[in-house]
DNA sequence: CACTTGACCTGTCCGC
DNA sequence: TGCGGACAGGTCAAGT
């Protein structure tokens, strides 16, 4: 579901759509998905202009000229879809959406804007929220303070990885990559992927993973993320783009929902289990159980 | 402190 | 067909 690749598709369509536009109105019903009190509302949402969106780790920050940003958590089922007056009301079909008429029975935020466009807030599943803050507070939620190194930053490097796995020596590879205090932005999808390509057995003890095999992890990984980013992320069930369209990158996908399926590397069928408690997908003759 | 599990939610799918 | 339960999996709180 959204991992970093998906929350930046996302950010790069709403960089483009959205600067410039200025806050008419708003929308919500359900108040963990929007829990801003109405007077800070009026004061620095509505009449603000949206001046950029940024990503950090799975988080969105769409800075207002109120100095103020929408901080957007998407979690497991959010979408951040965008529609111009046209598109709403225009003749024909907008685009080739993945979703239909908006607002639905899952939107839970309504942004309108004063041209007439609309950015729809959508969660299934009521994990995700959108919360407005001083600019200048967001990094000091407890989240941003305890969030690990972006993976595609230029100064992020093997051996940081390393050491930052490290210190969770005694937990599963897994479970240690999924850590967002160790590294930002890996979900299940990429954690699984990265594994695979890396020749590494999700239930592999962190303290016995070697150098070499984390050199080979922090490629794998890199270049799964950029790879998925290019690809527009993964569309699993939910995840659509900010122009509400699918991504392609499980079609490219080795071992991600591809349980019965051979390993595009050595043919042997691959297997789903549940390790860190979530569904693992492997190949049990390219990723050895057991490392020593 | 290190680590694991359950809660938060809704929709879908599977077996009876 | 209907119904209970498992499952999807990001993050935080609570438990061991």
């Amino acid at each position: 579901m959204p991992e970093l690749p998906e929350v930046e598709t996302v950010r790069i369509g709403l960089q483009q759509l959205l600067p410039g536009r200025v806050v008419a109105s708003v929308d919500h019903d359900w108040p963990k998905s929007f829990p801003n009190a109405e007077a800070d509302v009026q004061q620095f949402l509505i009449g603000a202009s949206v001046v950029e969106v940024r990503r950090r780790a799975k988080v969105l920050l769409i800075d207002l000229s109120s100095q103020y940003t929408l901080v957007v958590h998407l979690k497991m089922t959010g979408q951040m879809v965008f529609r111009s007056q046209a598109e709403r009301f225009g003749a024909g079909h907008p685009n080739e959406s993945l979703v239909g008429e908006l607002p639905d029975r899952s939107t839970r935020v309504t942004l309108t804007f004063v041209d007439g466009s609309k950015l729809f807030f959508n969660d299934q599943r009521k994990f995700g929220w959108v919360r407005l803050l001083p600019t200048t507070e967001v990094m000091n939620l407890d989240f941003f303070k305890k969030v690990g190194p972006e993976p595609l930053s230029a100064d992020f490097d093997w051996h940081q990885l390393m050491e930052r796995l490290q210190r969770r020596k005694n937990t599963n590879i897994k479970a240690a990559l999924l850590d967002q205090t160790v590294v930002a932005g890996i979900g299940n999808i990429y954690a699984d992927e990265s594994l695979w390509s890396a020749k590494i057995h999700p239930t592999t003890l962190v303290r016995g993973v070697k150098p070499a095999q984390f050199h080979k992890l922090y490629d794998a990984l890199v270049a799964v993320l950029r790879m998925a980013i290019e690809k527009g992320g993964s569309t699993d069930r939910n995840y659509v783009s900010a122009e509400g369209k699918r991504g392609s990158y499980l079609t490219f996908a080795s071992v991600f929902r591809r349980e019965g399926q051979a390993c595009p590397r050595c043919g042997t069928t691959i297997i789903k289990t549940r390790v860190a408690g979530r569904g693992t997908h492997t190949c049990p003759v390219c990723q050895k159980p057991l490392s020593e």
